[in-house]
DNA sequence: TGCCAGGCCCTCTTTAGGGCCTT
């Protein structure tokens, strides 16, 4: 129950919704086991469409870059060997969850398991954060950066840290001696308001064992 | 031609609106 891993993992697309037309161009992922990164994927991929100027200045890929960029179909095959069913994380979790699915449903492929996310839980553990975008919280946490942003294994290396960084301010502030998916999965849908007593009574129960 | 995301969360709320967060 205490040892699991996930997959921490993070799309750059060409815009905002799949529903609207948009691809992915790049999917970056840590694996995470003992709290640890043990591994980690990434590539670009090749959306078969131009993308917008904002686009490549927002995250510094170009069209050069994607038109020698494998394909999405053959990306998206290699990722799903790399999530296997590992539980998996990202930042809006909402957002990467509907690349995810779209992409992998191209490939007649379905996830299987569930998504955690870390934007819904910063906001309950750390509401004093003055924001809660992934570049505010690694500067209010002092997370482990290489600097850049926007680009899909750097955000989710920092997606990573702020991951196991919460786990580590959970045990340290709630006394918790394991921190299951699942209780995070439930943190994440209690109010902000009622988080705390919601980790204190869980606390007790592992307490009571 | 003109349209253009979706979900969370707060509040001057629930017969709603707007900021935040992801690209």
């Amino acid at each position: 129950m205490g040892n699991y891993s996930v997959v921490v993992l993070d799309f750059e697309t060409t815009g905002l919704s799949p529903n609207n037309g948009d691809r992915a161009i790049e999917i970056g992922a840590v694996l995470i086991e003992n709290n640890r990164i043990v591994d980690r994927f990434q590539s670009l991929m090749n959306p078969g469409m131009k993308i917008s100027r904002f686009i490549e200045e927002y995250t510094g890929i170009t069209n050069q870059m994607l038109q020698a960029a494998p394909s999405i179909i053959q990306v998206m095959h290699k990722f799903a060997a790399f999530m296997a069913r590992h539980h998996l994380v990202a930042h809006n979790a909402s957002f990467d969850s509907r690349f995810l699915d779209a992409e992998l449903q191209r490939i007649n492929h379905t996830r299987c398991q569930e998504f955690a996310c870390s934007l819904l839980l910063s906001r309950r553990l750390y509401p004093e954060s003055p924001g809660h975008s992934l570049e505010t919280l690694v500067r209010h946490k002092s997370l482990t950066t290489d600097g850049v942003h926007h680009r899909a294994l750097a955000d989710a290396e920092m997606t990573g840290h702020l991951w196991m960084g919460m786990i580590d301010d959970l045990k340290a502030d709630y006394n918790l001696k394991q921190v299951p998916f699942q209780l995070l999965q439930q943190l994440s849908k209690v109010s902000k308001s009622a988080a705390p007593v919601f980790l204190q009574r869980a606390a007790e129960k592992q307490r009571q064992g």
